[in-house]
DNA sequence: TCTGGGGTCCTAGGACCC
DNA sequence: TCTGGGGTCCTAGGACCC
């Protein structure tokens, strides 16, 4: 990892290069993305989720800006936001065409020569050094929009908390830079659910103890944290009142700990047969994923979410790794065996963990989770 | 308004051992 | 008869992210 070079700015003679964290994030990745091949959709209000059909359990994977006027956006009920906007063009969800544009995207930062951490399809940290970060955000966007015709924001930070939360002000197709030097002034006295990995739960445990603010989050004693949240995620809150957070970008390939596969059925699962026989179904699925990477699996989770709202998992670790298929499946419906049958399903999930390098992991583990 | 599907990590508490 | 204190392993559930 390469040190921070401090430039001797009071001279002024030479501004030498410091090391900064960008995070680059596409806007309206996936409605741009298909505004691209039908470009007859532009200033449209677009919905893209599930497959398209309202009349279906399913959610908003992206709202064009047209469409986040009428007050929509990701994660709401498909029915609901289409309900909300008149004219929505309603479109499936193509992964594959946004795995292709995100590729595309990657390469053209990857060009620039940083290094390149990929968070997502649309997102991704750079890591460079340079005496001009701003210049080189322009040049990102350039590259991007050159490549794909696709815009992106540009957060400039010094670790990669700060250049994330920057990305937000940069909205769209800007350059905003937050470091500790602006933390307080841009930051202090927004609500803490402005910080990431602070959600509407730990938003309201914080405000029970009087915390509402990223200021009065810094400014909180650290015990308290520590009772509430425990001793690892007690400090990274009290971190993040600061914006303190890792610099490191990691462009190390990602490697999957588990793959799992789940299904919102469309009609709720009444008998135990009808179980079981998803189960079996999404155990093969679950299967296929992980044997494509010859790695064994070593635990299994059933995941149930029965109407309306009520969610319960099984978990099993396995006798022993295993890559055999028909030991997975029965595995699977060994613990599906153990589910009340009294109960509709709404939801299935089967989960497959690999058996993971405690050592040598590629990435840093953080309590910031979830890639893709 | 009623909540997808793919992930990761953390915590609490029970079981078990010395 | 009642029961310390530390450690590890495992499972269930929660929370967050894109």
């Amino acid at each position: 990892m390469t040190r921070t070079a401090r430039g001797d700015k009071t001279r002024g003679v030479r501004k030498t290069s410091e090391r900064w964290v960008l995070h680059v994030d596409l806007d309206q990745f996936i409605a741009a993305v298909e505004v691209l091949r039908r470009p007859e959709l532009a200033g449209r209000p677009i919905l893209v989720g599930g497959r398209g059909d309202p009349t279906e359990r399913a959610v908003v994977a992206t709202a064009s800006y047209e469409a986040r006027a009428y007050g929509v956006g990701s994660g709401m009920p498909l029915r609901v936001a289409a309900r909300r906007v008149p004219d929505a063009v309603l479109l499936p969800v193509d992964a594959p065409a946004y795995a292709a544009a995100s590729e595309e995207v990657m390469g053209a930062l990857r060009g620039l020569g940083p290094v390149v951490e990929v968070l997502g399809w649309d997102e991704a940290f750079l890591g460079v050094e340079t005496g001009d970060p701003e210049a080189f955000a322009r040049q990102a966007q350039r590259a991007v929009l050159d490549a794909t015709r696709l815009y992106c924001s540009v957060g400039v930070g010094d670790n990669k908390i700060r250049a994330k939360i920057a990305t937000g002000f940069a909205k769209p197709a800007g350059v905003f830079r937050l470091t500790a030097a602006n933390w307080v002034a841009v930051m202090a006295e927004r609500p803490t659910i402005a910080l990431w990995g602070v959600g509407s739960r730990v938003a309201r445990r914080l405000e029970a103890h009087g915390i509402r603010t990223v200021g009065e989050l810094a400014a909180a004693d650290r015990e308290v944290l520590l009772a509430e949240f425990g001793p690892r995620m007690g400090q990274w809150y009290a971190d993040l009142g600061h914006g303190i957070g890792s610099a490191i970008v990691d462009d190390t390939p990602w490697v999957a700990r588990g793959h799992s596969r789940e299904t919102t059925y469309q009609r709720n699962l009444t008998s135990p047969a009808e179980v079981e026989a998803a189960v079996q179904e999404l155990a093969e699925q679950v299967f296929g994923d992980t044997v494509k990477e010859g790695r064994p699996v070593f635990r299994l989770t059933l995941k149930v979410r029965y109407a309306p709202f009520f969610t319960q998992t099984r978990s099993r670790k396995l006798a022993a790794p295993t890559t055999d298929r028909d030991t997975v499946v029965t595995a699977a419906l060994a613990l599906a065996g153990t589910l009340d049958p009294g109960r509709e399903v709404r939801l299935l999930g089967v989960r497959a963990e690999m058996v993971m390098p405690e050592e040598g992991h590629p990435t840093e583990r953080t309590p910031i989770r979830g890639r893709l």
